[in-house]
DNA sequence: TTGACTATACAACAATACTTGAAATATAAA
DNA sequence: TTTATATTTCAAGTATTGTTGTATAGTCAA
């Protein structure tokens, strides 16, 4: 996890609208969902879902698979895992005690 | 952590100044950073590190303490904390096998 | 092949965020 | 009290992001 990604998904889940859709997918791992599903769920305009469907797919944040007519959407859990991971790792620098379990094993870098 | 402070965090962090603010802060717990020590070490000019840190604590990801004629401030970590435990719930939810193993290594960041 | 359906691409516009210099505020030092 | 220092506020402009309707490209079913 470098920084540039980190921000990429950050901004991925810094809307409300992604944010919700996140958690939808989520909640329906691992089978997804296709965007008509979604735009329904959320009574949003297609082209407007569209837009940040796209946006969540070039961060990785989600993963896209053609079915036949329609596009089904899954969260990538492994990709959020790694900035659960990215994020403690930052929060645990040098304050290990505020953070998650004491006995793991956390060896950070410099932050330059 | 509601939908709404999350939403407010993720925006704080994505953007690739405020990243490197916070984790310069947190690099400096507990003891934190005044204005013009993350101004000349991130070469930015005041106004616009102003600008980004009025954000960053109005998010409460930052919080500062007025020292004299200087304005000191300090990675929020508890808040951090706290949304990483809402980032682990929504990513396990439905998908507990998927996420914090008990002895997991934290494996830590790339620098940038 | 035709017609219906799903979703995206494009284009125009609206809204929001970012950056900057000048001015203001507040504290400290001389 | 006067001057210097630290930081923020304000205003203006630039840049980016978000929203929407229309048009387009695929896919399916008859």
């Amino acid at each position: 996890m470098d920084k540039q990604l980190a921000t990429k998904l950050f901004e991925s889940l810094a809307s409300g609208i992604r944010l919700d859709i996140f958690r939808m997918l989520v909640k329906h791992a691992p089978t997804g969902l296709v965007a008509g599903e979604i735009a329904s769920k959320l009574d949003l305009p297609p082209t407007n879902l569209s837009f940040h469907l796209k946006a969540m797919t070039h961060a990785s944040l989600v993963i896209v698979a053609q079915e036949g007519r329609y596009q089904r959407y899954r969260a990538n859990l492994s990709v959020m895992q790694s900035l659960i991971d990215y994020l403690t790792a930052e929060c645990c620098t040098g304050n290990p005690e505020l953070c998650f379990d004491a006995d793991k094993a956390i060896t950070c870098c410099d932050t330059n």
